[in-house]
DNA sequence: CTGTTAGCGCGTTCAG
DNA sequence: CTGAACGCGCTAACAG
């Protein structure tokens, strides 16, 4: 165990404040002997010394900590963006705090309270409802806040999120084409803005097309759950004695679902049935169907998230500005003539 | 923002241990008065209070905080078992930092000097060293430390891993008897222990079925990347001058590379071969071919990492059964004629 | 160049 | 039943 600095103060005979100063790299700047460093060093060479972040903290005011709350910890999406954020923290000597709210309300209070008791100097939430705010605008003080995901109206912090309804206008308008003819959305978790924006691109896509009734192509569950995908799809299926020869979904949990209930139902996934997904993920690939898949770009809002975060006293725009769009890449897998992807936004 | 008990005292008159007697729910024990409980009660109710969690750690010793070390964040495997300590952590108040080694020993000690100077009171690691131990080993007094995933030699610490020579070897025989003939293993991170045991269960299977050149059939590279199992599928494309009948994978990524490879060079993915791999991902479902995969049980993981971690001084057996082994379950989809699953170990 | 000092907020002990 | 006082290890300001 490494010592504190009162500890190598009194073995090595020298003040604590000496200690301090070659422990923090000012010996320089306050012009200690090398006889005194080279001891010090050495002393610590063999007993080590790391600083006591707690007692760090309550002194500073300040934990180099930042809070990141998200729905679901095993979530390709959350994940990565999760991974992007934490190499960023890491650079600026940061330690990352995950939470899991599991998109419910009341563990998203408590991941909060949580992370804010710990006194995280910065907080990253993907919302599951719009009621958790006051709490946080109450607390507020002393972490800066920012969201992500999923821009509820009105945007008391700042917001990025992905250009959800450039992303469903794009797929959706490609798929069609596809086609030749219309394509069902199955959508889980209704309430979220995110899936509101994704079913207005679907729809202005559906207009474009001359589709009327976009509406009804239109199907929900309020769960974004394999469970309700499944659920979806059955209702299709029932619907028109068959599965459709096109349908989107608005995630991969939605599409793992709506998948197993046909494959369940037909024995197999007919190679010729166009699909599409929000997120993308890699094992896409592997079906034979031309499939299409709307790729967020983690990076970007990763790193868009983490500016708001550091820099919320400079540039006060203020209210203005407060919600940062990133666009999204749509993939195509397996088309026969057309190119393979093309940007958003 | 949340007031501290010594503003809450000023506050209300009373003196700051009769705040904290209530606040930690001694007003029984010291027989503080209704009228006192009900002033102070109140002015918490509207203007809130949480313990500094800075000041607490550092007159406790203690941190209520598990630090967790995985090589990657965004790994199906990793990201599960996280998400399933977490919840553990949870309930029992403690909080999980989770922070990324990426595989790289010099991020992974800098990853446990950080958790251990934030003063976690327990320590999970996957390592991708036995080189860290020595250094944790020194630092050890205050966190009880778990290794999972990896059980390198001599075990150090109480480890946890999956039961990957039964895995393995159930996966390959299963394999075998489907294509009647032998199937090739692809190996990343080949100096992992845990891919040690898979290779002694792949030529367990191997020598059951009467193959003699089970060596030549083991593919190995240092990496666990989409691009390792690129680079040995093209290798035994090249040789072969087809794909394999029959292959299995050390992981995901490998398998993903793999199959990129195949349908790389060859435009798609020929429904007769016959795949394996380790760790499960529903997607699987999807691809039309025979495929199986041994799926690690990441609840009965967590919980037994868990347990040793919280219980390292209770049952002193010390260094006998240091190790925990859990059993898999083998997965197979698309096939015919037989069961769908297998329990192992 | 080196030493001293005063809190940060909490848990605990001791005096009333 | 309530108040006062100490110290956890660190930072920062001030005195030599």
């Amino acid at each position: 165990m490494s010592k504190t600095a009162e500890e190598i103060s009194k073995a090595t005979g020298f003040s604590i404040t000496t200690i301090r100063f070659v422990l923090n790299g000012q010996s320089e700047k306050y012009r200690i002997s090398a006889s005194t460093q080279k001891q010090i060093n050495d002393y610590i060479a063999v007993h080590g010394y790391s600083v006591n972040h707690a007692a760090r903290s309550l002194k500073l005011k300040r934990s180099d900590t930042i809070g990141l709350v998200v729905p679901d910890l095993d979530n390709a999406f959350f994940a990565r963006l999760m991974a992007a954020l934490e190499i960023r923290c890491r650079k600026r000597n940061l330690l990352l705090l995950t939470v899991a709210s599991h998109d419910n309300p009341e563990l998203e209070n408590r991941a909060i309270t949580t992370l804010l008791a710990r006194g995280v100097d910065g907080l990253v939430i993907a919302p599951c409802q719009q009621a958790t705010l006051p709490l946080l605008i109450k607390n507020k003080a002393r972490a800066s806040v920012v969201m992500f995901d999923r821009d509820f109206n009105p945007p008391l912090f700042p917001t990025v999120s992905s250009d959800n309804f450039q992303g469903a206008l794009l797929m959706a308008r490609r798929i069609m084409k596809e086609v030749k003819g219309p394509c069902h959305f199955l959508c889980g978790d209704m309430g979220l803005p995110s899936i509101q924006d994704r079913i207005r691109g679907f729809k202005a896509a559906c207009e474009e097309a001359g589709i009327q009734n976009a509406e009804e192509l239109v199907l929900f569950e309020s769960d974004n759950t394999p469970e309700a995908g499944k659920h979806l799809m059955k209702g299709l299926i029932e619907a028109f004695q068959s599965p459709p020869r096109a349908f989107m979904c608005s995630s991969l949990m939605m599409l793992e679902g709506a998948l197993q209930q046909i494959k369940a139902e037909t024995g197999s996934i007919d190679k010729d049935i166009v699909m599409g997904t929000f997120d993308d993920y890699p094992m896409l690939d592997f079906l034979p169907n031309r499939i299409f898949s709307v790729k967020q770009d983690e990076q970007t809002l990763a790193r868009k998230v983490f500016d708001r975060l550091i820099a919320p006293i400079s540039e006060r725009k203020d209210s203005q500005n407060l919600r940062d769009v990133v666009p999204t890449t749509l993939i195509c897998r397996n088309l026969k003539r057309r190119a393979r992807s093309a940007k958003s936004g």
